[in-house]
DNA sequence: TATTGTTATACTCTATAACTATA
DNA sequence: TATAGTTATAGAGTATAACAATA
């Protein structure tokens, strides 16, 4: 051991985190940032954010839709969802078609491009999922979703 | 039925959230979410977020820590908690003493008044915690949080 | 009046480069 | 040369107010 590593062994307590890393919050926010993470590299290929993808899903899910609808099941406020859209659209991978009956909204859709990339970006996020679900062990998925949305209930 | 709300049942198709809801990702993310806009409000008397929180329960675990080894062990940037420090310490809650051996660095610690706040702000971080382990049903804490470590360090 | 989408803006969190003073 | 702390700044992500067009 150099002496300065014995000084600094002398000076520096061995460090704790205070009963935080046995804290659910604690933990759940080290997995949440871990996966996101994750997942960002795994879509980097079709250069989709997560959002992005979230969005392309559910748009895929239900043709169709509004931005107000998408806004409110996936907590994107509005004014920030038209950004995205805005992107994806300028992509040629979402269309913006008029609603008959409400010249305020559109009906959002998949293009062709879009569903194309959606095939491979769909690959990709099963592929991440699988990872995480290793991660459950013997765990049961179901047991953990409905764990995690009684929290989100909060 | 309004002839408008007929009109939008005829034109809005159900939305589904496109197999998001059984991703434990995006479940992941909203109970995260849930559970860090909970502890920000239990923590709004204190005036403290959730990070401050953290960081003065690292110090008070460990007096005499260093910036460096706060930030390492929070996954704060370093210029990053200097804001942080420097915020907690003109409230009188921390102080940075020098470190005999190493003048660039400090030597971390709580003061009483920080000491004070700190007991408030653990009792209702407990209390907000025992809302958040009630949520995990007869799922034991441990079991929760070795999944949660798991899927981490994915 | 209320709602959809939009614009502009601000606020928080997080990240990076470069500096200083020490080691 | 490397490290601790700092400064300045930039980039996400998220949030709010106000507007135009339409209902």
């Amino acid at each position: 051991m150099t002496s300065a590593a014995k000084r600094k062994a002398e000076t520096e307590p061995t460090p704790s985190l205070g009963g935080l890393e046995t804290t659910v919050g604690f933990v759940l926010r080290l997995a949440q940032v871990a996966v996101f993470k994750d997942l960002l590299a795994a879509l980097k290929p079709f250069d989709l954010r997560v959002t992005d993808l979230s969005v392309l899903l559910v748009i895929e899910a239900t043709p169709g839709l509004q931005q107000r609808a998408i806004g409110d099941m996936l907590r994107i406020q509005r004014p920030n969802l038209v950004i995205i859209l805005d992107q994806l659209q300028a992509r040629g991978l979402v269309r913006r078609d008029p609603v008959p009956g409400d010249r305020r909204s559109y009906a959002l859709s998949i293009t062709p491009e879009g569903a194309a990339l959606l095939r491979g970006a769909k690959a990709a996020h099963a592929a991440h999922d699988r990872k995480v679900l290793e991660a459950l062990g013997d765990l049961e998925k179901e047991r953990m979703l409905t764990v995690l949305e009684r929290i989100a209930a909060i």
